[in-house]
DNA sequence: GCGTCCAGGTCTACC
DNA sequence: GGTAGACCTGGACGC
């Protein structure tokens, strides 16, 4: 059956879905042809679906019938992955009269996708550090191939957190191919399963982001780039997550193509307050389109 | 095909 | 609080 689910007026398909690596990662599968990201809603069973953009709606094509429970809960995880309800008006303002950074606005960049929990995004951002690109999506499909549920039609689900705390250390080392981190994964996986950690309400929380940096920076396997990163997915921007490849595209950007210490890059955004890790992220990926 | 080196972010021990 | 070394993998490179 065919879902459709009209979307903000600020809202832009292909900047958000391209906002950054996440839809390479599964289940996300990014079909550049067709325009097309494929996901895997958890419903009372998995269920996989095609989103396409269809003028002011998203189109979601999913496998069999669902009940208007089941629907509810798609628009719901829809509205979360693209960001429908990020009120982006502040940082449109704050760049309209930048002249090299007016397009962002214009273009209704950065949304940045994100999965449909902060279980899901956190042991990703975990995957991203540390490695190349390649593993990062080696241990992802891993993850996803060996322990997630399968749909009627053979796509699978990320695996939960009570899945992953069931497998030994040595699986993350041996089958996922995470190295050092297994024992990261294991942790934290038990840790939410026996209910000692929350990281759902990391969505949802008043505290500061300072505090909230500090608590993530709790969990084995978080630094400061894995955080800030987190509180980006989270609609938290103060942090400039920066890794190598940020580094190295502001250097080209900024600094004649030289290395610089990150104070420079700290203050090169510092004039854009909260906003300032969202400002240096679209501006290094303006040309991802 | 094999061995070596490198990039990558975080943790731990130490100062 | 700051710093050095270890962690582990895939990929690039030389032989």
């Amino acid at each position: 059956m065919n879902i459709f689910i009209e979307t903000p007026p600020d809202f832009e398909f292909k900047r958000t879905v391209l906002s950054h690596g996440w839809c390479e990662l599964r289940p996300f599968e990014f079909d550049p042809e067709n325009w097309t990201l494929s996901m895997v809603f958890n419903l009372n069973r998995p269920v996989s679906a095609k989103i396409y953009e269809d003028e002011n709606q998203l189109k979601i094509e999913v496998d069999g019938d669902l009940n208007s429970a089941a629907v509810s809960q798609i628009k719901e995880d829809v509205a979360r992955i693209f960001r429908f309800n990020d009120d982006l008006d502040g940082f449109y303002q704050l760049l309209k009269n930048e002249k090299d950074l007016s397009w962002i606005a214009r273009q209704k960049a950065g949304r940045l996708l994100r999965s449909t929990t902060v279980f899901e995004d956190l042991i990703k951002t975990i995957c991203t550090t540390n490695c190349s690109w390649s593993l990062t999506k080696i241990m992802v499909t891993n993850l996803v191939e060996k322990l997630g549920q399968t749909t009627t039609d053979g796509k699978m689900l990320f695996p939960s957190a009570e899945a992953m705390a069931e497998m030994p250390e040595e699986f993350y080392r041996n089958e996922i191919r995470s190295g050092y981190r297994a024992p990261y994964f294991k942790e934290l996986a038990d840790h939410i399963a026996r209910g000692q950690l929350e990281v759902e309400h990391w969505l949802t929380t008043d505290i500061s982001t300072k505090d909230l940096k500090k608590e993530m920076k709790q969990v084995k396997g978080v630094g400061d780039y894995a955080a800030e990163n987190l509180l980006k997915l989270l609609g938290r921007y103060d942090g400039l997550a920066l890794d190598s490849w940020l580094r190295g595209r502001f250097y080209q950007k900024h600094n004649d193509g030289n290395p610089c210490d990150d104070q420079k890059i700290q203050l090169h955004y510092e004039r854009f307050g909260k906003w300032r890790g969202l400002v240096i992220w679209c501006e290094m990926t303006e040309k991802w389109m």
